[in-house]
DNA sequence: TGAGTTTGTCTCGATATCAAGATTCTTGAC
DNA sequence: GTCAAGAATCTTGATATCGAGACAAACTCA
């Protein structure tokens, strides 16, 4: 069983024969997998007619809990894009009636960031449609191995949390 | 030991206790981990003066051996970009003086791209930085442990290559 | 050989993102 | 109370990428 990445590997082992390759063999293939998975998002998505950056934003309004509102300062942080880009991104989402925007009562410079009905509706059945297309990459793995795989990568990401 | 994605969990099942988390927990930590490393992929090409996108080019070219020559076709394979990125980049990475485009004997309508010394210097140099900093980020495991992560990776990635 | 299809590269227009700056409001120190 | 410093949001300009299309050359198969 080899993969991408066993190639990669060989290729460099070949030119550079002096080094230690061991961290591409964990990490890139981290990458390979997080753009495949990025394809994959992008397919279940479609079919709920909405786009990867939409669910973001619709899932960390959805996932505050009622009344689903948050700041757009509070969703940058949450989507790790800069003000710029949140502010068209909520633009296009309230054009299309996902959310809406109130002032802050508690601050006049504020603004909240309310997720609607047609919003909820798309975020909660495009979760649906993405958990069971990641339910099929992971079958041949036990639950052993997920639970293993879910802890090693949990020791990765701790130091960066 | 918490990470983010243990917050990120959380919530969720707060909000959609019918639905299984399960994969959340293996591919968020997956796609957060990819954008923490291409961050930390960045800092450690800066230092040498290049970026990753730079980076990805030269290094394909690099490990093709020598004479360190591919079509652009084969470049944008590797580094799965469109055409119309890869003549962006080839023409940014030869006013630079890293490469060098020729036309390839061989059929005429093609171009063959070649590392220059200076390109080879560069990636050289960046490689090394590049897995001196991964190295730091694999320090909390075991060799044991990297060789089972790398493991379970690639039973994931396996069914994409 | 010659027509049609495929391949390889580049050009062009549209767009999402970022970084920096502008604006408005709040907060804390004196 | 006033003023400076900071915070929240939006605006603007620059840029890298994508997707579609153009063009040239090379195959294919009768």
């Amino acid at each position: 069983m080899r993969d991408e990445v066993d190639d990669l590997v060989d290729a460099w082992a070949r030119e550079r024969v002096d080094l230690d390759l061991a961290p591409v063999e964990v990490f890139s293939r981290i990458s390979r997998l997080s753009r495949h998975l990025d394809l994959a998002r992008r397919e279940a998505f479609a079919e709920h007619h909405i786009e990867s950056w939409e669910f973001d934003v619709l899932a960390a309004l959805r996932r505050a809990g009622a009344p689903y509102e948050l700041s757009p300062g509070r969703l940058l942080r949450e989507t790790l894009v800069t003000s710029g880009t949140m502010t068209n991104r909520v633009d296009r989402l309230e054009s299309r009636g996902f959310v809406g925007r109130q002032p802050d009562p508690a601050d006049r410079r504020g603004v909240q960031v309310r997720l609607l009905p047609a919003g909820k509706a798309a975020v909660d059945g495009a979760f649906g449609a993405l958990l069971e297309a990641e339910q099929a990459l992971l079958a041949d793995l036990s639950p052993g191995d997920r639970e293993a795989l879910a802890g090693l990568l949990r020791r990765l990401l701790v130091p960066f949390s």
